[in-house]
DNA sequence: ACAAAAGTGTTTGCAATACACCCATGG
DNA sequence: CCATGGGTGTATTGCAAACACTTTTGT
């Protein structure tokens, strides 16, 4: 452990990191982005984007910067209607075998991006179910089985209270977009026409556009773009709409 | 900036420290636990209590030595009821004039504690109503007003959807005592009637002790213990009980 | 070419529930 | 005086059915 001397007296001092949990829904289901690690400790397993917070960066700034670096993402709060926010800080001694790091958890919800581009540091990225890797969480390095664990169940909670659900939809879309969503990261269905009376009826939720989109087979869907508002009122529960049968995963 | 180089390469190092917001209702007013500060920087200062973690411990470990430190609280997770929970973290370089010091923000918040006594380092500790401090944020050492904005608001939404709010109430309590926790920290005032059917219908939530007390005026109250539920289903949302006029501190 | 079927989005109707507001009663 | 319980009108929700618009299939 090293020990700073600057202005702080004698005070052990610690790497920080930042590590990106990335969701995005493809095929009907809630995936994360995912790397595979090109050098120790870990070399060869799969772990959550992430890296060095640099001297003079805040915390967010080094989370964009990572999240640019491993995707195509322009950068968060651009009109990309990406959403980036703090999950939490992860710090047992332990935790990293090189030596002592404290890690601040982003996550990251997006719509259905781009195949990402490997990493600056020629690592392959790639997008995996989040189900898959909640039944098996040895797969992940380090300790990014509980981050997972934990950025899922903030996701979910998000979906809930805000209106970062339609972060997850390239605009224009539609209800039904918005609603598979909702089905994705919840894992349940949902009744259409009490989903839509909901989220139309919710305060700023939905702009609509006065497009329609054709689809293959069916009816034409109206469109919309996300409202101003980021607080969902009233909220749309998920206990309380847990009545139907799961969904079917891809 | 330091440079660790153990097993990690060339990565700057930072302090990293605990900051504690600790809650507590007094008077019918949400107050938080205050330290003067003995040393520079910010010397006479207030600010949140907390302290550099140290190389062997992880951070909520670092939270409650930190905790047990500035109050007499013996530890959290114990019977006391007390709750901690991780806030989030602040790491802007510049936001410690002595160097790069990120800290993981804690909250806590308790029964009505004893007078809190003198921290390690002889500082003086006492508790202030939030509302004062939220209309003179200046007051506050570091970034602390910003810390303390987000952990009134994690503690107002935290009453929503949990019943941590028992943990305001030292054993055994009425609901008219839980009902003042509500109104204090939401600053509202709530229905006594509609309140008593939400608590009390939520399962898991209060459990009777079959006791009673009696106060100086009025109908006895029956007394409660906290029940084993942690999430409160379904939740007291601020929104849709915010129609009545606020109510007056102290 | 026309009609029917199938698939998806959208709207409507109703019963059950939950809720805010008010009043009554009890210690 | 305050805690507790009940009642009522309104709003929301769960559930279900119908309706609208389009493509595909059958003859």
């Amino acid at each position: 452990m090293n020990v700073q001397r600057d202005g702080i007296g004698a005070v052990e001092t610690m790497a920080v990191a930042v590590d990106l949990a990335i969701f995005t829904v493809r095929d009907d289901t809630l995936q994360v982005l995912l790397i595979e690690r090109g050098k120790a400790p870990f070399l060869g397993r799969v772990a959550l984007p992430g890296g060095y917070v640099r001297a003079q960066e805040n915390l967010d700034h080094a989370a964009r910067r990572e999240l640019q670096e491993e995707t195509d993402i322009r950068s968060a709060g651009d009109k990309s209607g990406l959403h980036l926010e703090q999950l939490g800080s992860y710090g047992d001694p332990g935790r990293d075998p090189r030596g002592r790091v404290v890690t601040v958890a982003y996550l990251a919800l997006g719509p259905n991006l781009p195949t990402p581009v490997a990493g600056t540091d020629a690592r392959h990225a790639y997008w995996t179910p989040v189900q898959e890797l909640l039944a098996a969480p040895d797969t992940l390095a380090f300790d990014h089985a509980t981050i997972l664990r934990d950025a899922v169940e903030r996701a979910r909670t998000r979906l809930e209270y805000t209106t970062v659900a339609a972060a997850f939809c390239a605009e224009p879309f539609s209800v039904s977009d918005l609603r598979r969503v909702y089905e994705a990261v919840w894992g349940i269905a949902l009744d259409p026409s009490n989903f839509r009376r909901k989220v139309t009826r919710a305060e700023g939720f939905l702009e609509a556009t006065g497009e329609q989109r054709i689809p293959e087979v069916g009816r034409p869907a109206a469109l919309y773009r996300k409202g101003e508002a980021e607080l969902l009122i009233p909220p749309l529960l998920r206990s309380t709409n847990a009545t139907r049968p799961p969904v079917a995963p891809g």
